[in-house]
DNA sequence: AATGAATGAGAGTTCATTCAT
DNA sequence: GATGAATGAACTCTCATTCAT
């Protein structure tokens, strides 16, 4: 249906929606380089080769542009984790998790600018959104499913999955924002960050 | 004797400490809450209190006036960890890198300000220098004695050193940059994340 | 057919063409009055009556306004004798430099503002393109063919060129620089100035 | 009795005008390099040695700075001059004049700070002294015998002083302000010149 | 006599945004 | 629907100058 829709639309109409992609990624790539205020709306018109009065037909301000940017962030990273761990769906539930926290900081590394616009990024006067999003929500389904399985020790669920996210935050946030450290073998210290952040819950 | 050098500067000289300070701290707070850009040399005299002026008296210019908060940062960053961590001085090794760890994350959560400068702002036109700093150096050369008693598994030192980075790191800058995030128990979170994270380099 | 092209133009452009021009006008006059740094554009687009951020849409910066003053004075400058000689076709060489020299000091005293932006104002950080320009090649041009016809003395075709160069910027600059001086009578003096200087390189 | 008064003063009074004279060829010098609004008194200060404050001891102002400057430079031309035609004191009167235009452009070119200072730099918001000069007056005083012993036409004196005036200004100004024009043999340059200015005076 | 502190004024420039066309 | 024109507000920074010490 999305297709016929897509097809159903005027050329003008569909004109419009690449204007739209095309200022949405070029912002993108301008705001994680230059951080919010190093954006200029000229200078972005001028990447994306229309007027700058333009971007205001399609944003109301600079503002709703980049929190356009955020949510379709999130909206990524949610629907990048969902495929990463599809693939899995018979594995038991211990290794869902991992699975599933190795798909998080392998999602956020291969996509720096989705996981900088949904976690890292922030604009003045505005206080982030700070409910759960998406991918703490599915951690934290599988975290409850497997201390009720007692695959994980008996503990608070809030607990235990925060302390997952803060294990794949942190990995994925420092590869992200300091590319330029010496990192060891980036592969074996995914792998022993997830494994440590996991085992630290697993029943023993 | 540091005091007596104190007492010894002409009323004038201590005025001038004074109003550093008062720049600092202030420059400090603004920084964290606005961002580098959206702070503005005019409006941080008007909450100091003095002219904008005057800021280039005391700073050549805005980059400095930052840069010289990073560096204080850092500094008060090495020597809160080290006051933190000199109670132990008699544990085991492994004791000791988990009390380290645990230092890192409190210190960074009781002086948020301190962690952002360290660690979480940008400046725009500034890359982060992305050398390993003086809190890591520490945990490192733990990390390699923890190995070398084989209390941790025989592991490239890096790898280990840089995984327990990332796990104080994930927790410290979670609880700093979503504050009104529905945490659960702040002190559990914290402890379980520092104890997987140190555990899962333990021999087993 | 410039007169077909400017019709042809929209209002909008020929709008546009105005306030540049207002724009070039205005600041002459200024810089001329006031020098490089003692026109500011924001006095400037007051005396225009646009905002000062309307300059900026016609000219990058201030430097680039001034040097476009530069360079259409120097047009100005060679035009304007172009068609002062003119008529002289017909006449002998050396009548010829004659009306040439003198076409100089009048070109430059009826238009001062053109003369100062081509020869006498500076602006910081631009050393003067010290390139012969085209009034003295033009003069040399002349010069050389005097000496070939042997109505000049024989000589070094640069020093009798630059000798008469001297000779006709020394009065123009004195009498366009010192208006209030108690001139002589000018015509009388110019033409002083300009005989002896020609008479001071014929053959006797 | 200038010496006398000058051993006369205290050592205080002698530091005094060191510092008066330190400030005096600092600015020239820059003023000379930077233009009026190019100099600002703190940066001088600096090149001195001294508080910028300080300087507001020895001169009212910039302006006072300036034009003290000036004035100093308009004495030192002169007397510059004086010396240099004093050997002359025999000589006719025609060979005077010639000296004296020549010593004109010599001491000009060989003192371009002084020659700048007295004819061609302008200081925003101040119209030039525009009252003859010293030189120029001594120059008037030659022509007026020259004519009235015959060895120049008969005309009015201050047509021909202007013109003499007008020549050794043009060569001596193009010399100092376009030192990278690639002019042809000084010396040679300059005999033309002031040759064709005064033959062009004398009866024939 | 000499200076560091302090500041108001003003510089050039860029910005996000609006609006008539 | 799209754009060039236009602007007021804001920015960082430098300046000449004054004043208490």
């Amino acid at each position: 249906m999305v297709t016929r829709q897509a097809e159903s639309r005027t050329p003008r109409e569909r004109y419009r929606d690449v204007l739209r992609r095309s200022i949405l990624d070029t912002a993108r790539e301008a705001f994680v380089r230059d951080g919010y205020e190093g954006v200029s709306m000229r200078k972005l018109a001028e990447k994306i080769g229309c007027s700058h009065a333009n971007l205001y037909l399609h944003f109301k301000d600079k503002e709703a542009l980049f929190d356009c940017l955020v949510e379709e962030s999130f909206d990524r990273f949610g629907e990048g984790m969902r495929k990463l761990i599809e693939s899995a769906k018979g594995d038991d539930t211990v290794k869902l998790v991992r699975k599933l926290a190795r798909a998080y900081v392998e999602f956020g590394v291969n996509n720096p600018s989705v996981y900088e616009f949904a976690f890292l990024l922030r604009r003045p006067g505005n206080e982030r959104a700070d409910k759960p999003h998406l991918a703490y929500e599915r951690l934290r389904a599988l975290v409850r499913r497997c201390i009720a399985e007692k695959r994980f020790r008996r503990m608070d669920v809030d607990v235990a999955s925060q302390a997952l996210w803060a294990g794949v935050h942190g990995i994925t946030s420092l590869l992200i924002l300091r590319p330029r450290f010496p990192w060891a073998d980036r592969d074996r210290l995914i792998d022993l960050v997830v494994d440590a952040a996991v085992d630290g819950l697993v029943a023993r």
